[in-house]
DNA sequence: ATTAGCACTCACAGGGTGAGAGTGCTAACG
DNA sequence: CGTTAGCACTCTCACCCTGTGAGTGCTAAT
């Protein structure tokens, strides 16, 4: 709280932050007046904005517009004004079936989380798919393809599924393939990549050959620092008019495919519990500068992702940030479901 | 070939084309003159412009502009006037390479060729990954992940593979889970989804419920008409000047992120063998309309999707049809080494 | 502290202007 | 008959000017 600033002249700048989520117009003061605050005269709402932008609020775009909030002006809205909402009960209910309607399966639910949170919000929606750091095998599973080739498809301890293909110079029939799954899952099970890739019982060449595969896969996967991401209501985003200038369209793009935003999305939100708003200035990827993301974690310790939304700061901040943990709590859940 | 159009006259239109490729600015006479045709007139050039612009193969923006290629202008240039080009060896070799350093799995293929294709072209990639219409099982697997539930990971004859979770009220183990997997693999490798429902020798609830959810997730597999899609340097897309209007990188959104389009595309290229090229009012999504889409189907019968580019009808189509034709087949290869 | 009154500032849209690019037309040429 | 030079014409674009309207800041009165 700022003491500075009078009780109504917070309420103002609670007006003037609804009023232009709201409209995307600079908000004069005979519009407050009208709107908002009949009974009191646009001078007196003209002094207080006056001191609210010498604070650094609100500011005009140019000195015959009206008042625009500022970051700073949009940061106490959200954190001293706003009145928390939940997600109403029927979205829930419609949300949760729509979750029972797809593959269990995580890539699908990631997906549909997504679109949700897109279509929801109306914004964009960006969900990261988990990454895991430290593997361990839970079970192996090998598939013959062709003559000389199979597929070793791994399943982990965190609930991923990876598949990597297998090639060998000697033919390969399912029997021995199962032979060989077995005799890993049975030795190897619960171990991480290290200490597949030492591991000395292996025998025949396709022990070795799957040996060596599996454990530079969970290698692969222990090291991997970009997580998979699915986008979801882009278009959405560039209807709003703060990026009617195809520069700003391109600016935002541009940071949804560099894969290194997901992955420091993940790392930000993953480091402490909570829904996370960051909002203009705080944004730490220069592109977004004029954005505001509201993004919070799912999954638990060791595998877990990010989901989350990225509109204009002039965000509907009560029902993005609902939306948000509603959904990072049911996909944390489904995750839970899925894997002990 | 059109028979008012005289030889001049066309090289005239090639000119125009590859130099409004280059440019994006209006092509006069006198660029023409200067560029490419030193000792003929600007007036003969004027002359021989009007022929193509009655005939309908360019057009003004504006009467004191240049020409600027009409749609018909562009298809005739790709039909008749286009030098068709190879991708370099070396870019070859580079592609190459980079698709032996990922995993060796279907998915991380068809992204990173999406992401290959963008860099390379410098427009925004498509990749659609395969449908499969009528699936066969070719393995299953059941992995315990909680005291009642576990996940059935099941490979297809096409090679994709398929994930769904099973809980039941009762405990699982692994051993189990997997003297049921191995039923299933025995008796029911090969055969269809509706064959696989019927199947009248299921006893325990276990294996009635493996078998139901086996069976509806691959008549979902088999209804599915929306393919997954890759998407990628839709930011270079934005950064083309026809683009530089929101309004326009809003649109080509909207269509990228309705999963129709993909499926309508893969439908499309999958009908005949080759690559298939649609410039502006070809294309059949409206607001592509001013859009080149080149792209072709990789795979093969029962299992194969699409690759592709969407630009500008400016667009650098030697250099296009060449890229999304070797990653086609490179795929083609990919997945053909991935199953028989 | 609040308010009325008023002069002031600035963006924006409309209209006029000059420069420049590129054309179409015509008549002459080989 | 194809080609060319010459020239008037058209249209965009950038610029400037102007009036209008929205909304302000300041001051003095309440």
């Amino acid at each position: 709280m700022d003491p500075n600033i009078t009780e109504r002249q917070q309420a103002l700048l609670g007006m003037i932050v609804m009023e232009y989520i709201a409209t995307a117009v600079p908000v004069g003061s005979d519009t407050i007046v009208r709107k908002y605050y009949p009974g009191i005269s646009p001078a007196t709402v003209r002094h207080d904005m006056n001191v609210l932008a010498a604070a650094g609020y609100v500011y005009h775009p140019h000195p015959s517009a009206g008042r625009v909030p500022a970051d700073r002006g949009y940061r106490f809205y959200v954190r001293h004004l706003m009145q928390p909402v939940d997600v109403p009960l029927a979205e829930q209910r419609r949300v949760g079936h729509l979750f029972h309607q797809v593959e269990r399966d995580s890539d699908q639910w990631m997906q549909l989380a997504a679109r949700v949170l897109a279509q929801v919000t109306g914004y964009a929606a960006v969900v990261t798919l988990p990454l895991v750091r430290h593997s361990r095998l839970r079970h192996l599973d090998l598939i013959a393809t062709q003559d000389h080739a199979a597929m070793l498809v791994a399943m982990f301890q965190e609930g991923t599924v990876h598949r990597n293909l297998v090639v060998q110079p000697e033919p390969l029939d399912q029997g021995r393939l199962d032979e060989v799954a077995q005799l890993f899952n049975s030795e190897l099970c619960g171990l991480p990549a290290a200490e597949i890739r030492s591991w000395g019982r292996a025998q025949t060449p396709l022990e070795f050959s799957v040996r060596d595969t599996l454990s530079s896969l969970m290698q692969r996967v222990d090291q991997q620092v970009l997580p998979g991401v699915w986008y979801d209501g882009i278009s959405s985003l560039l209807a709003e008019p703060e990026f009617a200038r195809g520069e700003k369209a391109q600016e935002v793009m541009r940071a949804f495919e560099q894969r290194q935003f997901a992955a420091e999305l993940a790392e930000a939100v993953l480091e402490q519990p909570g829904v996370r708003v960051m909002i203009g200035d705080e944004v730490p990827w220069p592109t977004l500068r004029e954005c505001a993301i509201v993004a919070t974690s799912y999954g638990r310790e060791g595998v877990g992702g990010a989901i989350g939304v990225v509109g204009p700061t002039r965000l509907r901040y009560e029902q993005v940030i609902a939306t948000v943990q509603y959904l990072g709590a049911l996909i944390t859940d489904l995750w839970a479901e899925l894997c002990q």
